[in-house]
DNA sequence: AGTTCGATATGACAAGGTGTCACTTATGTG
DNA sequence: CACATAAGTGACACCTTGTCATATCGAACT
């Protein structure tokens, strides 16, 4: 998390850090972007940057969960409206996603992370499902979920009925920047694997 | 690739390369890795690595890949004596990456791939998998899969079903590592993860 | 206005990384 | 032996990062 004293600046500066942010981080991946560029963006000392910041990490990170807070809260209002269905959840929510990263602004900062997706990236922007079967956000999320709906004996068993779109959500995100996948066809991909995920890949 | 050079070195420098490669890639990951402490260890001058290889990329995914082909190898054959019946195949193949990270050797090099895993990096270790469909790799594979098990109407689905798969057997690694799951919790995990994939998340 | 003090701002700097290149050395061939 | 081609070498230019001594600010209190 960025320090206090980032919270504390005058807003146009704090924003304009983090637009110089993400302008960087949508250039190149976090492993190869540079302070330097943000500070020369932003038009602010060397040592203003660690005064906010631990490094490029934090802010990258602070970043990607302030845009993931928002599918989350996102996620769940869909959920509620689809009266606990999961799969018809992921699919909108998945189509939300999609057409947020139309935004050019979004798009190659996406694109950057998704790409260069790791354990840490993906527990930030999903990370209602953490790995902790008790964590209390998984715990909001599985009360609104349609258990008689799935073939489960045991709420610890949506646990990985979750883990499971989760995964196969990700890949398919990867995959739209990999291939560069139009929204249709993503949509089309994404819908299939839930398909088969939903009924089981193996004949009764 | 590394470069021809790399393979006309006697083979005891070669080996002596590798290993203080795998030796730094164990230690921290790919971004964090440095090609001084790779020379230093394997006693050969800045130069010379710049001979051999284009970057720490290069040599990084060659041993990446040199490993995985194995993997894909075994694939094949657990999958021919499990007469193509792809679920018990990817338990069994699980179960043998999983001995294969108890190595000392091994391990601490795929921990930093796996808690780090991209793209690339996925796609190398499951080269026959990649996302062409017409790969020539994956039709092989899909050759030995005994299709009447599952529940697909035409073969470019069960380009779905292994990408599902393979979606979750990823994620199922990387808990491993994440969590330092013992190898029974984590066969468990995805034993319970498969069969919800097998039987299908929703009742019928 | 002056003083004090903690918080914030600043940029020069050390340490360490990368990739290159002019030059040296080795190797093989007519 | 001489010549051409391949391989080996390390100093160097250029970047990055995180730190730290020093400067500046601003509120609070005489």
């Amino acid at each position: 998390m960025p320090k206090q004293t980032f919270f504390n600046l005058p807003i146009e500066k704090r924003e304009s850090l983090i637009s110089a942010a993400m302008k960087e981080f949508s250039r190149v991946p976090l492993s190869e972007a540079s302070i330097a560029n943000i500070i020369k963006d932003a038009a602010i000392p060397r040592g203003s940057f660690y005064q906010y910041f631990e490094d490029k990490e934090d802010i990258f990170y602070f970043l990607l969960e302030e845009y993931s807070s928002t599918l989350n809260q996102r996620f769940r209002s869909i959920l509620v409206k689809e009266d606990g269905d999961l799969i018809p959840t992921f699919i909108e929510s998945y189509r939300m996603m999609l057409e947020s990263i139309q935004n050019k602004e979004f798009r190659y900062f996406f694109k950057n992370a998704f790409l260069n997706m790791n354990y840490r990236i993906e527990n930030t922007i999903s990370k209602s499902i953490s790995e902790e079967k008790r964590n209390s956000r998984f715990a909001e999320v599985a009360k609104l979920v349609n258990m008689d709906l799935l073939n489960i004996q045991h709420e610890s068993e949506l646990f990985h009925v979750v883990k499971i779109i989760r995964a196969v959500t990700f890949q398919n995100l990867i995959q739209v920047f990999a291939l560069d996948l139009s929204m249709e066809e993503s949509i089309k991909n994404y819908s299939l694997d839930l398909h088969l995920i939903k009924n089981g890949v193996y004949k009764k």
